[in-house]
RNA sequence: GGGGUAGUAGCUCAGUUGGUUAGAGCGCCUGCCUGUCACGCAGGAGGUCGCGAGUUCGAGUCUCGUCUAUCCCGCCA
């Protein structure tokens, strides 16, 4: 009797159970050339019409969906199994295509000229009612910590379904694009050692190394410019990289990068490389012609004229220097500042005059949260210009600006007063919030498939850090200075330019790069002359890489795109966590599985490692 | 670490100056229905108003704290 019923079980999975499983087209798949053929088919219940005698029952798969019909003329009994189906369950249907009575056919889908007129069920999995409905509309309103829940019935929605072939796609057109240019694919290890200096680490703690740890790689970034020591010449790699940072939209604490590296190359075979990735991802995925050269833009230009390192270019609304205008102002703020070396910006924000006092409001307090003391304006409405400054201006100093700026009836203008980076920054930043607002009011429209690419180059090679009281890379240490400014690192490093370059899309940074220093004698000058690295912790963290460079290293440079931006633009969706399978939340968590979680004590006894009481 | 927004039925939301039994649409359950495709019709079940204090005769509503999600600043060489 036990027996007989392991065998009802064993039975289950017969070879010809599994047979009839196996589908014989998809749910996209079928059209009235198909009439008449007999079909498997097997997919998710997408929804049922029961009207008492006839059933539909809408077939659902990866690729599209398709109508079952149970008619209990031709099968009382399927179409009584048929009747207590629930959405979600996962079934397999044979039958026959039957074309779709004329007056019937569903002009809205793929296969609505057809039906498949069933003539066996098999139920493979029944479904609970969902918490949430598998629908494009409904589910995108759904709370996205219930859709992370269960992201697998999420992800069963139509449109994340597109998501993750777009995704495939760019992945796809990018090995084929690096493979065809001659590039080798290699692994890196993303078990490194800790490198302080960037990102905050995840850190691994090493059970065979008592109280030693290994930090998750930020990037390749070290590994692949040993490769090029290496010999590879030519690398790349969809590479994951981790870092323990605050999360934001754009931000993830494991994402995707399309790394590579090259050797014997300069900045210009760099640009020209990553336009034609660019060309080949687009033409592949979206099938649109982007333009290239791409736009160069040095970055102190980017700031003047757009207030960021990341410009977005798809409306105008530049900000244009004032400081010659003001110059002999009566205005005791903008004197005091242009005597202290600031400078005075200002952009027409074009017809958004009528904008709420709220809204005015809105853009004081960004502009005092970057550290403006305010934020200056003049309206130009009904044939005057309503403005608290303007009464400080001289007739000539009017003229100027209109002249300017272009100011018309409509318009506000905004102006920053400030050190030269902060008055830019403040800039760029309310400019951006004037597009948005522009937007929301119909005024201004982008076309959704514009891509506006742009490199930003010039970057300066270090910054001062105040509170270190030192320079620092603007970029990252191994960033090689432009030739002809080599001569001024020890006399005004500050001046020098890095041969550095970031991808940037529609205001997005879409990634960065740069020629590296190959010489072990700059790059030893670099840690210990300029960044005041002490040279045992250099040679503690990269004596390594310098020991490498005496041995033959070849003129190099890379760079790196940040993957998941890119799918989430291609995708038109504007938070990462749309294109990752499972993200985390902003506190880093993931909500389908949990984690992280707690370990058992035996676990950190054999890591080395005791938890703090937190209180 | 800081600032903003949200949290009411399974889901999306409404809920007036603090006032009697907290509503709607969808979903779910039951019944009816033979050409629908977001099928339709009738009926029904379903709530610790995130959690904890406080003010009050009385709190979904006011106050404080807290949790979660999200957007932003700091941070992201």
């Amino acid at each position: 009797m036990t027996f007989q019923r392991a065998g009802d079980w064993v039975a289950l999975f017969t070879i010809d159970r599994i047979k009839e499983m196996k589908r014989t087209h998809h749910c996209g798949q079928l059209n009235k050339v198909s009439v008449g053929e007999k079909v498997h088919l097997i997919g998710w219940v997408d929804s049922i019409r029961d009207h008492g005698g006839i059933i539909f029952v809408d077939l659902r798969d990866r690729e599209g969906i398709t109508q079952i019909v149970f008619n209990p003329e031709d099968d009382a009994s399927l179409a009584e199994e048929a009747s207590v189906l629930k959405p979600e369950s996962v079934i397999g249907v044979a039958g026959s295509v039957g074309a779709r009575p004329e007056e019937t056919v569903n002009r809205k889908l793929e296969t609505g000229g057809i039906e498949v007129v069933a003539t066996t069920l098999d139920v493979h999995n029944v479904a609970q009612t969902p918490p949430f409905p598998i629908d494009d509309e409904k589910g995108d309103k759904v709370g996205e910590d219930l859709r992370l829940t269960y992201r697998y019935l999420d992800m069963r929605r139509p449109k994340m379904q597109r998501i993750f072939r777009i995704r495939h796609d760019a992945c796809k057109a990018t090995r084929d694009y690096f493979n065809e240019e001659g590039f080798l694919e290699v692994e890196t290890p993303f078990l490194f050692k800790s490198t302080p200096e960037g990102a905050r680490e995840y850190l691994v703690p090493s059970r065979l190394n008592p109280g030693e740890f290994y930090a998750l790689t930020q990037s390749p970034q070290q590994f692949k410019q040993m490769l090029m020591v290496a010999g590879i010449e030519k690398y790349y790699q969809m590479a994951r990289c981790f870092r323990d940072e605050d999360l934001r939209a754009d931000r993830q604490p494991e994402f995707t990068q399309i790394d590579l590296e090259m050797s014997f190359i300069d900045r210009e075979d760099m640009y020209a490389l990553i336009e034609g990735l660019i060309r080949r991802i687009w033409k592949e995925v979206l099938d649109v012609d982007v333009r290239a050269p791409f736009t160069r833009i040095p970055y102190v230009d980017a700031m003047n004229r757009y207030g960021s390192d990341k410009p977005d270019t798809r409306f105008g609304m530049e900000i244009r220097d004032l400081g010659d205008v003001f110059a002999k102002s009566e205005f005791k703020v903008f004197a005091s500042t242009l005597r202290s070396g600031g400078g005075i910006k200002a952009f027409n924000a074009k017809g958004l005059a009528e904008l709420t006092q709220g809204e005015l409001n809105h853009l004081t307090e960004t502009a005092q949260g970057l550290g403006a003391k305010g934020l200056a304006f003049i309206k130009a409405e009904k044939g005057e210009w309503k403005s608290p400054i303007v009464k400080f201006f001289s007739g000539g100093e009017k003229a100027a600006l209109s002249e300017r700026l272009g100011i018309e009836e409509g318009d506000i203008v905004f102006f920053a007063a400030d050190e030269w980076e902060r008055a830019c920054t403040v800039m760029g930043r309310i400019r951006l919030e004037a597009a948005e607002l522009l937007k929301n009011k119909g005024r201004l429209e982008i076309p959704s498939d514009r891509y506006d690419f742009l490199w930003v180059v010039d970057f300066p090679l270090v910054v001062y850090e105040e509170e270190a009281g030192r320079y620092v890379a603007a970029h990252h240490p191994f960033t090689a200075p432009v030739p002809e400014d080599t001569g001024l690192l020890d006399s005004d490093p500050k001046a020098v330019r890095g041969q550095h370059y970031d991808l940037v899309l529609n205001g997005v940074e879409l990634g960065g790069g740069s020629i590296r220093v190959h010489r072990r004698e700059l790059q030893k000058k670099l840690f210990e002359d300029v960044f005041r690295i002490p040279p045992d912790v250099a040679e503690d963290r990269f004596g390594y890489m310098l020991r490498a460079f005496g041995y033959g290293a070849p003129p190099h440079g890379g760079i790196a795109l940040g993957f998941d931006r890119m799918v989430a633009i291609l995708s038109g969706v504007t938070s990462i966590r749309d294109v990752i399978a499972f993200p985390k939340t902003q506190k880093g968590q993931c909500l389908m599985t949990d984690s992280p979680g707690p370990v058992t004590e035996r676990q950190l006894r054999d890591l080395h490692i005791r938890v703090m009481d937190t209180e």
